[in-house]
DNA sequence: GGTCGCTTTACCGTTTTCAATAAAAAATCT
DNA sequence: AGATTTTTTATTGAAAACGGTAAAGCGACC
């Protein structure tokens, strides 16, 4: 797929969704049910093991309610502006 | 493709990296080869008619020199941030 | 008129994403 | 220990990206 720098940035884009995902408090069942990709495509995207599409990663951005260029580095102003509100609303997406 | 609000996103991430190509004096057969993406795939992609993979974004941002982020959305890096967070409104899904 | 430079569009072939499903592996419980 | 939840891996099939090439548009300028 890739070369080892780039296999490293999507690395460090999907441990960055991961851990912004898990400070939420959500499991991939129910950040696929937000971003509407599947849970497995998403334990690849974490993983690393994905070249996924920008509007893959805006989807999960809009989902952790993230802005999108925070998954794809380091902005220390981005974890201040995050909202940790508690009430993710799975049903509008059943 | 995609919904009509991810084609506007696609569509501002290439106008983004288009006025940075031309603010860098480039034309797309430069940019081609300095990012390693065709001339007619960067067309597509300035235009928004393609939904480009996360490390196709990153070569791009490599080969102008820009943080890969501030393609993806308005980031004065500066001043007036506080005006106007354009984007989505969290709290509704629907 | 014409030519030059740049961009867009179209086609083809290969590769990859992605959903869906199932199953296996791993972590988290009681 | 066992049971349950969560994550990972694998498979199938469809849709799309991507490079390459070629062709067509579209300016500007002579």
């Amino acid at each position: 797929m890739a070369n080892d720098q780039e296999n490293k940035r999507l690395a460090s884009v999907g441990s960055r969704i991961r851990k912004a995902r898990e400070d939420r408090g959500l499991n991939l069942h129910e950040l696929a049910r937000l971003s509407g990709i599947s849970a497995p495509a998403l334990s690849l995207i974490e993983t690393g093991k994905r070249d996924l599409r920008v509007t893959s990663l805006c989807r999960i951005a809009d989902a952790l309610r993230i802005a999108a260029g925070d998954l794809l580095e380091d902005r220390p102003a981005g974890a201040a502006r995050v909202a940790k509100r508690k009430g993710y609303d799975l049903g509008d997406y059943a």
